[in-house]
DNA sequence: CTGTTAGCGCTTTCAC
DNA sequence: GTGAAAGCGCTAACAG
């Protein structure tokens, strides 16, 4: 840090509830309440309040706000290297949302292992964002800040804390129901990184649906992927090297699913001619590599508005906080270019 | 929002600095100088602190500190719909920066037009992304708040406020000058959003290099685009659908090249072989797809960094802010697949 | 419907 | 090197 903290000798202006109070020649706690909308206010000192508010150009004191009312109005979002589609997707819902009830979203990045978690924040709640989610040492930590938290796509259930999740494992058999319906036989899985419960509920999704139609799975076709695009790259290399091949590979993400794209391309195959290739998410690139990919749509906005919804609701309101409405949202088949 | 206000009666711990004094048998003052790391504290009393803050769990109140302090110690973040990419890799840079000196980040949707800026945040100083950077209301709302800010890649310079940038002009010429020296004579560009200075700033580094090179520039070859993949998609069309055609297409960023390669594979073209295309960023996708991207490296991160640290210096100290010290970063040409 | 009093938890200032 | 008093700007709780 540097030099001397001398503050603000021209930086924010000042203008304090007092001063508004005086200038509507009312008292501070009048001015407090036409701020916070208490309908009590006779609409005469409300637009005199209102008038000395424009007036001086005041704004409110977060922080004052905040002691007086032991409330932070801060939500905690912890995140731990998602995909930047699936980031960006979650901000604007939860950001949008908290806007509506003057929430505020912080940003923690939490790289899994280190505990260094809110080293001195003080939200009203928090968000967990996958695999956070399911790291055991932040879930500890985030209990003892005492807050209400939510967790989003998490793997095993945990006493306290809401849960916002997608059926994995039906979203995944639906899109496996679908190549079957194409007339596919032989189907390749690619699963996802397995420090997430997300992967093995679609893999269990995908050998469901296989039995259920009487389909053996090859287990050479079945390959460990970690989410990521190099992954992909790899797990689609070793099913696609061999003599025989599947006609499909159901990978577990959108990245993954690229990556089998672009693997096919450099092998000589054509898609979805020579091979059909499905993805899940549908995050950005899903849309942005050619062929464009069929994939599960994923209501990543609506999960993050519901996830700050529940939060507000359990800071507001002890009682939903004892007994926490988990939510399941449900995934939509996106039908593209990449499969056939 | 729902129901009754009561608070905490389960959230939230409680130990506060008072506390702590009395468990270590000091002040709260003492307390205080321990926590803010003032050097004048005898090791022996500070030991007896700093293990009463452990026994207690004591977590100091933001709240309260930033009210004596006169500082929120948040640094707003102003955005609108940058690419997925672009403001995950920022975050990452400014997040990580920012926890260093115990600032948090504050993030604020901003959509251009819309002048709804902080409702009622209090924010020790913002950080303007493009291009919310470039929006004259945004600005204006900004000095009104009376903190410094910096804006990040900027098109117009404007009096007060810091900016950091990279030499977009530069950066094209440089990566025209590549496409040339590879052998290429016709060369298309794809334009950006014209909302954007580095549009402008890309264009003119193309044109200039090309003039430069003694090429003409085929202005049935140089067509508008919107930095979105969309945008990329119309645009290659409108390039590639000609009898003749360049053997070369510079779009003004990545999302716009991956459109240009997916609709060059639709014709029928193959990239490298039929058509080089490279791209601007180096975000996400430009190693998304096949093949990968020829492009030129935005040192998003470091630029975010840049920009907290100097924001906390100008918050710190107002004479760094009398006298803001623009920076301009340089960006690296990515050589991949996609070029030849 | 509006005002008064007190205090949130911390830090500043000034003593010692 | 440490402590006591006062106050940051706001709102809860109570009066009236």
């Amino acid at each position: 840090m540097s030099g001397s903290n001398k503050p603000r000798s021209r930086w924010r202006s000042g203008a304090t509830i007092k001063d508004v109070a005086a200038a509507a020649g009312v008292s501070p706690m009048t001015v407090s309440r036409v701020l916070n909308k208490e309908p009590v206010v006779t609409l005469a000192t409300r637009e005199k309040v209102l008038k000395a508010v424009g007036d001086l150009d005041y704004r409110p004191n977060f922080s004052a706000r905040s002691l007086a009312k032991a409330r932070s109005f801060f939500i905690g979002l912890l995140y731990d290297n998602p995909s930047a589609g699936y980031i960006s997707e979650f901000l604007n819902g939860a950001v949008a949302r908290g806007k509506a009830d003057r929430y505020h979203l912080v940003l923690e990045y939490c790289p899994s292992g280190l505990q260094s978690v809110f080293s001195d924040a003080n939200v009203d709640g928090v968000i967990l964002l996958p695999p956070v989610c399911d790291d055991i040492n932040t879930i500890v930590a985030v209990e003892r800040l005492g807050v209400p938290y939510v967790r989003i796509s998490p793997d095993l259930a945990h006493e306290k804390g809401l849960q916002i999740t997608i059926d994995d494992r039906a979203a995944a058999a639906r899109m496996v129901r679908y190549l079957i319906d194409l007339g596919h036989r032989e189907i390749g899985f690619i699963k996802g990184h397995p420090n997430q419960g997300a992967s093995r509920e679609r893999e269990a999704g995908f050998r469901a649906v296989m039995a259920e139609g009487g389909l053996p799975v090859r287990e050479d076709f079945v390959v460990q992927g970690y989410f990521s695009y190099k992954s992909g790259l790899v797990a689609a290399e070793v099913i696609l090297s061999k003599t025989d091949r599947p006609t499909a590979i159901f990978a577990s993400n959108d990245d993954m699913a690229a990556a089998t794209v672009a693997q096919a391309h450099r092998l000589g195959l054509e898609v979805p001619t020579d091979l059909t290739v499905v993805g899940f998410d549908d995050t950005e690139i899903a849309s942005a590599v050619w062929p464009t990919l069929t994939t599960m749509r994923q209501p990543i906005r609506e999960m993050a508005e519901a996830a700050v919804d529940q939060l507000i609701a359990m800071i507001n309101n002890v009682d939903a906080a004892e007994s926490p409405r988990n939510s399941s949202f449900v995934c939509e088949l996106v039908q593209r270019d990449s499969s056939g």
